[in-house]
DNA sequence: CCGGATCCTTGTCGATACTG
DNA sequence: CAGTATCGACAAGGATCCGG
């Protein structure tokens, strides 16, 4: 199993850089915002999620989020097989961050993505 | 001068999707920080940044942003020398995303990343 | 000079095949 | 089922060049 080495590169002391070193990806908030919408959920689940992530971009955003304590195994002991992420009480706390999002999105998207919904 | 021809790529209907789709990355959101923080800001005003963005990811980036209306020329008419780019509403009504993904990185992220502050 | 555009290198992403 | 290996495509970074 690889894992990641901790040793990750701020580019600069600002809150909002720093949030965007670790989340600023098409991935990272999706894996986050399916935790939020649907509870645990296993490396298939994510996988069947409508964005389609291929599986090692899954992997390592998953390393990397459990390195950063935002998610962490459902029963850390127990073999891989089965066994699902959820998330702890510092990516939970992203949920007004998304909340924003979707706002903003469903408000200032839809003139360029007409077939978007209010959520999933 | 090139510019965007518009086609957008959308992964889903989901508007955090959508939202990710267009500022899913490490620079996006930066500009519009250094908007909401400073007002109108010129090219090199943008690169001096702490986070230095290069030159050609920013052209890109501020192409991209004024194509989808959250940024504008303040004098569309004028040569580009000099002329600044401003927030237009869909952009400064990002406002609250990113007060939310920074109260976010300043309560959980300062185990990892002892440097950052309240606000640069 | 300023706002980019171009070139080139490096790194990351993404698809698919594969393994314990 | 939960990942890992591999490889090609493409995006980011960095330096420099150019038009006004």
């Amino acid at each position: 199993m690889m894992h990641h080495d901790g040793k990750m590169e701020w580019r600069s002391p600002c809150p909002i850089s720093s949030a965007l070193d670790v989340l600023g990806d098409k991935w990272s908030l999706l894996i986050i915002r399916d935790l939020i919408l649907h509870g645990p959920r296993t490396y298939s689940q994510f996988l069947d999620a409508p964005e389609h992530i291929s599986t090692n971009i899954l992997a390592s955003r998953l390393d990397l989020l459990t390195c950063l304590k935002l998610i962490e195994r459902t029963n850390p002991d127990a073999a891989s097989r089965n066994n699902a992420y959820q998330l702890t009480e510092s990516g939970a706390a992203l949920r007004p961050t998304l909340e924003a999002m979707g706002k903003w999105a469903g408000a200032h998207l839809s003139d360029f993505h007409a077939d978007m919904v209010r959520m999933p």
